[in-house]
RNA sequence: CCUUCGUGAUGG
């Protein structure tokens, strides 16, 4: 049963929805067993490519059937398809689901749920979320970045910032490309200044910004008519040896 | 012990 993973470990990689529709609808008819894990690889295949239908479908039907006897990790993965999917009620029928048989919740859990919420805009879910990975200290560098992406999108540039400084705190640290989306993020929201600061954190952890980063934060300092500082960082520019375009 | 495919984020 395992050649079922392969092979849609392969449709999945190269996104052939059609075949590994078909591939889930086979799976249970065919009888054969699956480990907790196997199953989560391949609900993890499906979820990858957001068939998050069939993912739901054939958990139940593996589990009804006595197929496969899903553990914690099994259901990690489902809530991942599921959370990527944005069906939030059905999310949250699935936690309670997953609490009744007595499994427990880990970073891998919550994570995708506390990005589901806020992908909906569901601010104080998405916030009780992180609230309770604090508490259980899984609070790491990715479930900040996540939030802080977040927060720039809903326009809340200075809680994104005042994220990034407690990770400072905490000496966890941003990898180049979260700099770079969440600098993007800030000018997009025309707030140059924490943008620059965020800009000079980039090069203290020893990250070379690229022409993008340059290019739009010069034309951010030019709207702001700061034109001196502009033209300063063009030189630092091509000190850099990056050639303007 | 001949059971174990094992995980999460992001812009132009």
């Amino acid at each position: 049963c395992y050649t079922y993973n392969a092979m849609a470990s392969i449709l999945s990689r190269s996104r052939q929805i059609d075949p590994l529709k078909a591939l889930s609808k086979d799976v249970p008819k065919s009888r054969c067993s699956f480990t907790p894990g196997a199953l989560g690889f391949l609900i993890r295949c499906l979820g990858s490519v957001g068939l998050a239908e069939e993912a739901n479908e054939l958990f139940d039907e593996m589990r009804l059937k006595g197929l496969c006897r899903p553990d914690n990790y099994s259901y990690n993965c489902l809530l991942e398809a599921v959370s990527r999917s944005g069906s939030i009620d059905l999310m949250e029928m699935r936690l309670n689901e997953m609490r009744k048989f007595g499994w427990g919740f880990d970073k891998y859990t919550l994570t995708p749920v506390m990005q589901a919420y806020c992908n909906a805009r569901k601010f104080e879910e998405a916030l009780s979320v992180y609230n309770t990975m604090l508490e259980m200290g899984w609070a790491d560098a990715r479930v900040y970045s996540m939030l802080a992406l977040s927060f720039t999108k809903w326009g809340e540039v200075d809680k994104a910032f005042e994220l990034v400084e407690r990770m400072d705190k905490q000496s966890m640290s941003l990898n180049e490309k979260t700099f770079c989306v969440l600098i993007h993020g800030f000018l997009k929201e025309s707030r140059v200044e924490k943008a620059l600061q965020l800009f000079g954190k980039m090069r203290k952890a020893g990250f070379t910004p690229d022409v993008s980063l340059y290019d739009v934060l010069i034309g951010g300092l030019c709207r702001n008519k700061e034109t001196d500082k502009a033209l300063c960082l063009f030189s630092e520019m091509k000190e850099f040896g990056i050639q303007p375009d």
